[in-house]
RNA sequence: GUGACCGUAGCUCAAUGGUGGAGCACCUGGUUGUGGCCCAGGAGGUUGGGGGUUCAAAUCCCCUCGGUCACCCCA
């Protein structure tokens, strides 16, 4: 039977199967936040246009051209929410958080919305963590940052993935940079290919992570922005290596990382995942000075991350990390005949109101197909009321595992099984 | 937006221009009221859709839709 319906491009169902991964990030990330102090917020799915269009900048891909925007039929130009931070920071805005004890920690979890080429680890509906702090500049801050991804890693269980750091300067230093780096790109003009030409105009900074063959040997030689950096920039890199040193944290300086969003300053860094195809970056973030300022709050620092769920499962799924299980039912109740059914219900409700995980047989059918379905499901124990049952007054227990069976008072089965049930834990 | 590859049963895949099958899963029976293993049977397809070539198309051609992967870019 074709199924008339199709899932919108780029999108996924997470079918029961796969929750168990879904409830492990849930569940773990809230532990982190909660022992790193941030709390939680959620934002609008979407928001007017405009603050994308500000935080996130003209001329990023996203604004140009991955947004889902649509007028509502009050006229408003709306989006669905491209990524997190500009939402949050317009909220720390709006709610005069400024005024809090600063820094305000803040995380946020949901689908966010990008219209793109779906491929392996990309969809254009994802499901996000994202970290912000805002209003504190200290490097300490960064690298508390940093620590808790790596932490929110360690805790699911990864061992192989690289931590990549940068600095991607301020509007002091940055703007050398750039000028030094296409001057380099101009001399070598000839030896790159079209794809950088064109970014050399648009997005300087994106050469670097070019992939083409040809340009290689150009990325090399190129000047590095750390060697650009201004005084205050420099110290806050230094500053920050310092404490990840200190800690133990390992991680490579990359000079080619940039990000693709205009917001950041400072810090950046990627997380990469081996394994799950071409868009490796479980997470990503760094530093944004200018945001909250450039949404029309007053000059605020901030820094944080995202970190992408399907693409973290992904890769979960390729180094063979299993979350734990889901509860699964524990009993199935089976019953034959038209007395016995009525009693086999309100019995299930009885379990279930004592806490146990029952099932219980829909229909009247062969208690053979009864078993096979009790044994699908999995439970440990099958609970069987037939006539005989009800005239003793029993209840006709089957230990699946064992394939023992035997008969139990009904008014002593919510204890029995209690006390059997628990054992296993 | 660009490129490559791929669309056959719920899933994984056969059928190389000549009657669309198998395994797994599902349902029923083999046992008056007993699961798994085994055996027997059953159900399930407009071969993604449309057009064309041909005596004949799942198969060849065109269009279209969808999927996968990669680029651009990003979680």
């Amino acid at each position: 039977m074709a199924s008339k319906y199709k899932r919108p491009t780029g999108t996924l169902d997470i079918l029961p199967e796969d929750r168990a991964y879904w409830r492990f990030l849930e569940e773990t990330i809230h532990d982190l936040m909660s022992i790193y102090g941030y709390l939680q917020i959620d934002v609008p799915v979407f928001e007017h246009t405009e603050l994308y269009v500000r935080g996130v900048g003209e001329g990023t891909d996203i604004v140009d051209k991955e947004m889902y925007s649509f007028k509502d039929k009050g006229d408003d130009d709306l989006t669905l929410r491209p990524e997190f931070t500009a939402g949050i920071a317009r909220a720390y805005v709006e709610h005069g958080m400024y005024k809090w004890p600063q820094p305000v920690k803040l995380y946020a979890i949901g689908p966010v919305f990008r219209y793109e080429r779906p491929q392996a680890g990309r969809y254009r509906q994802h499901t996000q963590v994202s970290v912000e702090a805002f209003g504190e500049e200290d490097p300490a801050l960064d690298f508390e940052i940093l620590s808790l991804a790596h932490h929110l890693f360690d805790r699911l269980g990864f061992k192989r993935l690289y931590f990549q750091l940068n600095s991607t300067g301020c509007p002091v230093c940055r703007p050398r940079y750039i000028e030094a780096l296409k001057a380099y790109y101009m001399e070598h003009y000839d030896e790159i290919d079209e794809d950088c030409k064109r970014r050399l105009k648009r997005n300087p900074l994106r050469v670097l992570d070019c992939k083409a063959d040809q340009c290689q040997p150009v990325i090399a030689g190129a000047p590095k922005i750390i060697d650009y950096l201004c005084d205050d920039c420099r110290t806050h890199f230094d500053t920050l290596r310092g404490y990840l040193d200190a800690a133990g944290f390992k991680y490579v300086i990359n000079h080619r990382l940039v990000r693709g969003l205009d917001y950041y300053t400072k810090t950046v860094f990627e997380v990469w995942a081996e394994g799950i195809g071409a868009q490796a970056a479980v997470c990503g973030g760094g530093r944004y000075d200018g945001l909250v300022e450039e949404i029309g709050g007053p000059p605020t620092p901030g820094v944080g991350f995202g970190a992408g769920w399907e693409r973290i499962i992904l890769a979960m799924k390729a180094q063979g990390i299993e979350p734990p299980p889901l509860p699964a039912p524990q009993v199935f109740v089976a019953h034959l005949g038209k007395e016995a059914k009525p009693k086999a219900v309100l019995l299930t409700a009885t379990l279930r109101r004592a806490g146990i995980r029952a099932l219980v047989a829909f229909g009247e059918r062969s208690l053979k197909s009864q078993m096979r379905e009790a044994n699908r499901r999995g439970v440990r124990y099958t609970l069987i009321l037939g006539e005989g049952e009800l005239e003793r007054q029993v209840v006709a227990v089957r230990d699946m595992q064992q394939g023992e069976q035997f008969d139990v008072p009904l008014d002593r089965i919510v204890e029995w099984l209690r006390e059997h049930l628990q054992e296993q834990e």
